[in-house]
DNA sequence: TTATAAAATTACGTATACATTAAAAAATTA
DNA sequence: TAATTTTTTAATGTATACGTAATTTTATAA
């Protein structure tokens, strides 16, 4: 490795250097979820090639990926598409986050956890907590995510937090731009904290029950807000 | 086309010749949920490129495909590896299966669906019937699966679908090895009847119910024979 | 022999060449 | 003008070449 490129890999991320591929994956994964690939556009595979300075073939190889990760459509001769979601899609994702979502919260109230499994946990409540109190939205959803993928880390099982992460990629997008649109997530919080309650408690069926609704209610919200503002596919 | 390709065509499966890519991506996914390709085992990609009678190119991209939909691990120089599954690996995914599938049959009782939507999951169970009278297990596991896919149609969430076929590809290997194991699925015939007439009646809390239950028994009977017969890794 | 170092091998990652074929543009005809 | 055909363009799919680096083999030293 010289000196130029050593330099640059620490600038970027983690240290170990990764195949072109791999760093396609990432960079364009970032531009989908941070809508600099807006979502419905169209993009030719040399566009992209030139966008991130090398050849066809690694850029090939990642919107394959991620076409397989459901963030893209590759369409032969009309180039990448950047998915959008209409209102159905997002009911359908939601579906299954507040579903595999409640299941993690029971099974992590099965199990008897030791309190510093809760330490990150508690922090991000904490964080909201201090997040609405600044008004500051950005650092409430972040912590509200910490505590969404606890949750599930908690229940154990690690392909529920594979699939919830990958439609968490798929809605990022969306919650963020109704983020500044929405109520106060004041009940939010208090959820948050009565989810946590029961499951250090071992009332499995209380945690998931309340989880459930703290979902549902989300889902409410947002659908209605996107009604509301006539976002029919973002 | 030439004529011999043309026969070829013809010949193996859809009138629409794919690319190679997308042919190896089938190809190779139907070796390894037959085991032709056996768990466990590692593919350089010359061997694998030889083997579909094509250059590396599509190869690898049809494993970069499959990695992403968790059937293989390609690790550099090892050569691409089939994922075996160990009893928790199992036990997960019984988990996400029991709990969208009971998720879409709550959906599918809230539904109020026509009766010509209960045609095929109707047929499926009269075909189970019949299986178990011929004792032909293969015959009953196939008019199995196409139930419980209608169960998670009849839902109407196409996202759990995906995520639902997505695991069963990952564990249809070990459901086939034991399907000669495991004792004479009477009781599973009596649920399945049980929970499409929960679903007809609009019983949504029962029909779910059941579904579960169903499907925490044979989840439980499953890695029983697993630890019975000693397979840790299949 | 066992451990280490040097050399050889080879699998992979990537760029590139090129044939194919869909799409766009131009030319022709009605 | 509108419709059809022909020509051109260019995006993709695939094979191939080749540098790089990991692995294996061989050689050397302890």
């Amino acid at each position: 490795m010289t000196v130029s490129e050593k330099s640059f890999d620490t600038a970027s991320k983690t240290s170990k250097s990764k195949s072109n591929t791999h760093q396609a994956l990432e960079i364009l994964r970032n531009m989908i979820l941070s809508n600099e690939l807006a979502s419905g556009s169209n993009h030719l595979e040399k566009e992209l090639a030139s966008l991130l300075g090398m050849s066809r073939t690694p850029v090939r190889e990642a919107t394959l990926i991620l076409e397989a990760q459901g963030l893209v459509e590759v369409k032969p001769r009309h180039g990448v598409r950047i998915l959008s979601l209409s209102s159905k899609d997002m009911a359908e994702i939601y579906e299954i986050l507040t579903e595999l979502e409640s299941l993690s919260a029971e099974l992590a109230a099965n199990k008897d956890l030791p309190d510093d499994e809760f330490l990150i946990a508690e922090k991000a409540i904490r964080d909201m907590d201090q997040a609405l109190k600044n008004e500051d939205r950005e650092a409430w959803a972040e912590a509200d995510e910490i505590f969404h993928s606890e949750l599930v880390r908690l229940g154990g099982n690690k392909r529920i937090a594979d699939v919830i992460d990958k439609y968490n990629d798929q809605v990022r997008r969306v919650r963020y731009l109704t983020l500044n649109l929405r109520p106060t997530p004041t009940q939010s919080n208090e959820d948050h904290r009565n989810v946590l309650t029961a499951i250090r408690e071992g009332k499995a069926t209380t945690a998931r029950k309340l989880h459930t609704a703290h979902r549902i209610q989300a889902k409410t919200m947002l659908l209605a807000l996107l009604d509301k503002y006539g976002f029919h596919n973002i």
